[in-house]
DNA sequence: GCGTACTGTAACGGAAGCGAAACAGTTTTG
DNA sequence: CAAAACTGTTTCGCTTCCGTTACAGTACGC
């Protein structure tokens, strides 16, 4: 079974699910934000803040700013690798797996949604 | 032929789009700015300001602010109603268009390249 | 006509983002 | 053990976004 969407749809889906996003009281995060923290959730642990800005090709300093912003809503923790004390591990928390699960599953309902 | 995806595939999908954008060298657009870009360029004229901040349940200026910046990108332009001079048109332009379909076709490429 | 209702926009202060550069703390190197 | 290299963070000036409020222009009811 594999994933076969035409443009339109496409298109159709990422606006129905950013409309939920935007109609929502939940804060907004920016593109930036979501893809750190989908990367933080998806991809296989350990987190630094230098391993995220290469993966998103961006400097050390939005990282940072991101974690802050996103540690301030409880969506990620941070804490000092103990084997190396220079780095910083960003690690998950209940918050922000909820909230990672509940986006999904709004993709999942607009898709369903979705014209043939 | 519905589409059906599983919340992993989902999140992961969202999360590859996302890091194209952020990898990319166009400016971001914000999840709102995005929202009213498709909301123009899928759904049917005429938008108006009023209208689009209906739709997204937000305020005019909100409205206003982001058709400034995606005109200044000529994402989209702005007509003044002559039935009704109140009014505010908002068109479509041949760069919002070819910027929606690249779009459209990063969300495919994506989706094809996910795990079964 | 004149007030009322309706458009979209401008102005305000505040919050948050940005890139670039400088910084403090830790580890490694020679 | 001192210098260099490497972490993540802070600071700077700037831009952009936000919500709220106030505003100018247009249409319409009485």
């Amino acid at each position: 079974m594999s994933i076969s969407l035409r443009p339109s749809q496409a298109l159709q889906l990422w606006q129905q699910v950013s409309l939920s996003e935007v109609r929502d009281d939940a804060p907004d995060l920016t593109v930036r934000q979501m893809a750190i923290l989908l990367t933080i959730y998806l991809e296989r642990p350990p987190h630094t803040v230098r391993g995220l800005a290469a993966r998103l090709d961006v400097t050390k300093p939005v990282i940072t700013r991101a974690l802050d912003t996103m540690g301030r809503l409880q969506l990620v923790s941070r804490h000092r690798d103990e084997r190396d004390r220079r780095n910083v591990l960003v690690k998950r928390t209940v918050e922000g797996a909820l909230y990672v699960e509940r986006f999904g599953d709004v993709i999942i309902a607009k898709a369903l949604e979705l014209p043939i």
